[in-house]
DNA sequence: CACTTGACCTGTCCGC
DNA sequence: TGCGGACAGGTCAAGT
């Protein structure tokens, strides 16, 4: 679930909230969210103190004054949720946070700090995991080498978008922006918001692209990622925020989830196809192939 | 290499 | 109400 702007919005949330906070114990129930060995867990994650919270793609790096890192990825249902030590809200808090109510069943992790506050890793699904690793590893995993350039950086110009489609000429659209390394952080979600924005029929075949094709999605990639962080992401089951908060931006989605309605710019009934193996939204009249 | 498909898991929804 | 199957926002490994 959780693309670029979900997981810029818990960055956000949890630099605000975690660093300064010192590491006092950690438990987990499923190794394979969690696989680490005990002793560089006591070692360099036991007793260390958070220093920054950062994001590249759709993944999330908790530094440590240890020079080891939490690497976190929360793939389709992976949720951070910290709580003070008095947390006690639950119902009746604002947007149904889930402050209160954890651990609950889909609980993996549970960091607990010195001040009594906790930091909960939940992931329904288990595709998630988080990694402690040396800070100074991190670039030289697999995944920091291979991923493409980050849509929100003032450097990633239409022009660079062109250049990392050339290596994918014959995949679709919506599959080569799915392609982590072509763009970082763009999901389900926002490939279909995207292409809407752009009027590009997500089956399109790169090649066939023109240069105004591209520019258009570049710029609506921009303004789509912008506007759902400002909505604090899209919860459609399970995302909330580092607090346990829902995100509101698919009440502003064109096509997202809304097989059925009438587009937004002509009101032609909005379709669910299947592109690239995935569900795929698009207004048969806006995206034409 | 580029590209597609199945696997990893749990939960929910839909048709019979 | 129960049961089987399809499907769900992400990435890998393994196949063509």
């Amino acid at each position: 679930m959780p693309e670029l702007p979900e997981v810029e919005t818990i960055r956000t949330g949890l630099n605000r909230l975690l660093p300064g906070r010192i590491v006092a114990a950690v438990d987990f129930n499923w190794l394979k969210s969690f696989p680490n060995d005990k002793h560089s867990v006591q070692r360099f994650l036991v007793g260390a103190k958070i220093v920054e919270v950062k994001r590249r793609a759709k993944v999330l790096l908790v530094d440590l004054d240890s020079q080891y890192s939490l690497v976190v990825h929360l793939k389709m249902t992976g949720q951070l949720v910290f709580c003070s030590k008095d947390a006690r809200f639950g119902a009746g808090h604002p947007n149904d946070s889930l402050i209160g109510k954890l651990p609950d069943r889909s609980t993996r992790v549970i960091f607990t700090f010195e001040d009594g506050s906790k930091l909960f890793f939940n992931d329904q699904r288990k595709f998630g995991w988080v990694r402690l690793l040396p800070t100074a590893e991190v670039p030289s995993i697999d995944f920091m080498k291979k991923v493409g350039p980050e849509p929100l950086d003032s450097s990633f110009t239409w022009q660079v978008l062109r250049e990392q489609l050339k290596r994918h000429q014959n995949t679709s659209i919506k599959a080569a922006l799915l392609n982590q390394t072509v763009l970082a952080g763009i999901g389900n979600i926002y490939a279909d918001e995207s292409l809407w924005g752009a009027k590009i029929h997500p089956a399109m075949v790169v090649k066939n692209l023109s240069a105004a094709q591209i520019k258009r999605l570049h710029s609506s990639l921009v303004t789509v990622l912008r506007l759902s962080i400002k909505k604090g992401g899209s919860t459609d089951k399970n995302y909330v925020d580092a607090e346990g908060r829902k995100g509101s931006y698919l009440k502003f989605a064109s096509v997202f989830r809304r097989e059925g309605q009438p587009c937004p710019r002509c009101a032609n009934i909005i379709q669910k196809i299947r592109v690239a193996g995935r569900g795929t939204h698009i207004c048969p009249h806006c995206q034409k192939l």
